[in-house]
DNA sequence: ATTCCGGCAGAGC
DNA sequence: TGCTCTGCCGGAA
């Protein structure tokens, strides 16, 4: 009996046969690095399947206390690595972590889809908590996604900077709130702008020549021109007069309603 | 502006 | 296991 033209027995075997790669070290350490970054100098630590764990260096009092961090969440020793993962220098001078591997294997798979989702969030946008509860499918898990963003143990690498609270101003942050701004405003987002649109009740801005309604931090919503922008205070009202959701940033389900 | 609860995942007991 | 408490929220009062 075979399944897909193989035999689940041989295959089992040939699974189990599979030889961790490196030596029993190599698999329980994890090795850190300081590393400079878009947003100043990190200590950034890491297993085979990736990066485990980042703090700013500004955000700690030193190598001592980011090692007795990691050791707090991770429960494994730590040393000092030779050179970073390759390709992270390069990431993090341009501000664009997608590609960095994270690993996340010590989470739960909640909080992991909550990171996997900001991670999806571009530079120089942002997306509130009820957005990413929405995209994991648990619309109403909005303050537990709060949580999980709390404990990310990779700022910077999941962006959890860019989940901000539903009017666009950043919420809590791990290193303070006015941390959580700064690396915003690194990024280009325009927080004095959307402050504005949120004491005016703007929450939302469409073009009126495509009726398609954004987040206003949206690289869409960005290149709307003056006399075609409109502001919505929800994408209730932005439906009511005709226009739908932008397939980019997401500020609703597609659907009717 | 402030305050009050609903929702719900995780942690601790 | 099954509470109870807490928390980078959100929306209503």
């Amino acid at each position: 009996m075979t399944v897909n033209g193989r035999d689940p027995v041989l295959a089992a075997l040939g699974e189990l046969a599979e030889a961790p790669p490196r030596g029993l070290a190599d698999r329980v350490f994890s090795d850190w690095v300081r590393v400079p970054s878009a947003f100043g100098d990190l200590y950034v630590a890491f297993s085979g399947q990736g990066v485990n764990f980042v703090r700013p260096v500004d955000a700690v009092r030193g190598e001592e206390e980011f090692a007795a961090e990691f050791h707090r969440e991770l429960r494994r020793p730590l040393r000092a690595a030779q050179q970073p993962p390759s390709g992270l220098v390069t990431a993090l001078r341009r501000n664009r972590t997608r590609s960095v591997r994270v690993d996340l294997r010590h989470l739960t798979d909640f909080e992991r889809a909550v990171l996997e989702t900001a991670r999806t969030i571009p530079a120089g946008q942002t997306r509130p908590y009820s957005w990413v509860a929405r995209e994991i499918g648990s619309p109403r898990a909005v303050r537990s996604v709060g949580s999980a963003l709390a404990r990310n143990p990779v700022p910077v690498l999941v962006p959890c900077h860019r989940v901000t609270r539903a009017d666009g101003e950043p919420g809590e942050y791990v290193f303070g709130a006015e941390f959580g701004e700064r690396l915003l405003r690194a990024e280009d987002v325009d927080v004095d702008e959307v402050r504005e649109l949120a004491r005016s009740d703007v929450f939302y801005l469409g073009s009126d020549t495509t009726n398609i309604v954004c987040f206003p931090t949206c690289h869409n919503a960005r290149r709307i021109s003056a006399p075609h922008r409109r502001g919505f205070r929800s994408v209730d009202a932005a439906r009511k007069a005709g226009y739908r959701p932008c397939k980019h940033c997401r500020p609703a389900l597609a659907g009717t309603a």
